[in-house]
DNA sequence: TGAAATGTTGGGGCG
DNA sequence: ACGCCCCAACATTTC
């Protein structure tokens, strides 16, 4: 047993040590810091767990230890189930108390209340993840928003202020002994295969300078270009997306802070354009706090449509279509570019998500949850609540969905939103040499070019087929 | 954060 | 100059 007090710290989707809830209320204590991750078996077996989100957590872990040993300490990680490896650590340290944020998905409120239950010692669970958190934003009758306006409305009246920095100075970390705790494994040795992916630079320190860098200027672009889509994001000063995504999915950055930074930067603009476009920003955090709550409060979204009606769509039995798409070869090329882009980088601009979306849902008919486990499989940023949302948006199965008879057009949206044909040029280069008179639709030109496959089903036949399915759940 | 089908309007070609 | 038709441009409805 250690004579000084320990209370540990459970790292799980928060990556950071600023603006950290848990960390904050746990350095308040006459005890020193004990920092934890566990690798959970049972996430690291999901088949929507893939390697290029793991390693990009991985290296997110890197990140975070490192940090800790300039701070005299280190990141424990343990690998096991989470009731049992921390009961094992409280054990062994003599620790007092356990501090973590909370997660608002299904599986980690189950898990985490059984942990609650289970362990000896007092539990101090913390509301970090949101500005808001489920049941603080409600309808005057008590009951959860479903609609999206009206909860951005209410949440909007609501503050909550990013914490003092201070804590960090005053928090005590303890100098963990060299036989706690494993070290952070390869992918190999979790029994992954490597992924071939190009990440932005992972971690807090890069999370700080992308925030930086975006609400430098291109907020105030972010209405108009927000739609483009950019082909490398990372590297394209231009810009279009914020490209915090993948930081606020392993909060490397706090909600908070994001925005506030976008508040300061509302309070700088001065023309209407450059404020509009910062409330466009703010839009989509609030997007990404409504799915949280929708899944919280609706957990059988996870399995079923929100509007469980549309369970009895019939889909397509049609796995060559589902693989063309996740490969990218259906021959429509604003498709192919997308899901290429995906497979690459782990990571699409928000309109690409929702082209390829419409077009799985409504030019192939495929059931949406097909497309929400190939993104849960493939994007860094993947998050369940806010994948979720995302594709029964699309679908039109959701809460405050569009209607079932809106379908992308997928030659317009691309004519639209890559006017140049740049982001089909840079991901499918079969078709960089072709005029831009074809580049949307390389059927038209004289001769298809090589290697490049027609296209997989006609839009207006597959248009029609799908109005048909949907209006039959309709009757 | 749709697209297609259908309706309406108005300018211009033409007998 | 007039009426008629065509059709682009825009508006509205429908899916």
């Amino acid at each position: 047993m250690n004579q000084s007090k320990i209370v540990i710290v459970w790292f799980r989707r928060d990556l950071r040590l600023s603006d950290h809830l848990a960390l904050e209320a746990a350095s308040q204590q006459p005890a020193e810091i004990l920092p934890v991750f566990c690798l959970d078996p049972a996430l690291l077996e999901s088949e929507r767990t893939q390697s290029p989100r793991l390693a990009f957590m991985l290296q997110g872990l890197a990140s975070l230890d490192h940090s800790l040993r300039q701070r005299g300490s280190r990141l424990v990680i343990l690998r096991g189930k989470p009731k049992k490896v921390l009961a094992e650590l409280i054990e062994r340290v003599g620790a007092s108390a356990l501090f973590f944020n909370a997660d608002y998905t299904p599986y980690a409120r189950h898990r985490d209340e059984t942990i609650v239950k289970a362990l000896p010692i007092p539990v101090h669970r913390f509301d970090d993840a949101l500005l808001h958190a489920p049941g603080e934003v409600l309808k005057a009758n008590g009951e959860p928003y479903v609609v999206f306006t009206p909860f951005k409305r209410q949440w909007l009246t609501l503050t909550r202020r990013i914490i003092a920095e201070d804590y960090l100075e005053k928090a005590r970390f303890y100098a963990v002994p060299e036989d706690i705790g494993q070290p952070i494994p390869t992918l190999a040795e979790l029994n992954f295969r490597s992924a071939s992916i190009e990440f932005p630079p992972v971690g807090e320190q890069a999370a700080q300078q992308r925030l930086q860098d975006f609400m430098q200027q291109n907020i105030y672009l972010y209405g108009e270009s927000r739609n483009r889509l950019v082909a490398e994001p990372w590297r394209d000063t231009r810009s279009a997306s914020s490209y915090l995504s993948p930081y606020f999915r392993f909060g490397m950055i706090s909600p908070r802070q994001v925005y506030w930074a976008a508040r300061d930067a509302y309070t700088r603009a001065t023309q209407k354009s450059a404020k509009a476009s910062v409330e466009a920003f703010v839009n989509e955090l609030i997007w990404r706090e409504f799915y949280m709550h929708i899944m919280y409060f609706y957990p059988h979204v996870t399995t079923r449509s929100f509007r469980t009606e549309y369970d009895d769509i019939e889909w397509a039995d049609d796995p060559n279509g589902l693989q063309a798409w996740k490969d990218g070869i259906t021959g429509y090329p604003i498709i192919d570019a997308a899901m290429r882009q995906l497979k690459a980088i782990g990571w699409m601009p928000n309109r690409a998500r929702m082209i390829v979306a419409s077009f799985l849902t409504k030019d192939l008919l495929i059931d949406w949850r097909e497309g929400e486990k190939h993104f849960m499989q493939c994007l860094i940023d993947g998050d369940p609540a806010a994948n979720n949302g995302g594709w029964q948006w699309a679908a039109g199965t959701g809460t405050d969905a569009q209607p079932y008879f809106r379908i992308f057009n997928p030659v317009s949206q691309s004519k639209k939103f890559d006017p140049e044909g740049e982001y089909i040029r840079f991901w499918v280069p079969e078709l960089a040499d072709l005029p831009l008179k074809f580049i949307h639709e390389p059927w038209k030109a004289p001769t298809l070019p090589k290697d490049y496959p027609p296209p997989i089903v006609d839009h207006q036949k597959a248009r029609q087929r799908t109005l048909e399915a949907y209006k039959a759940i309709k009757s």
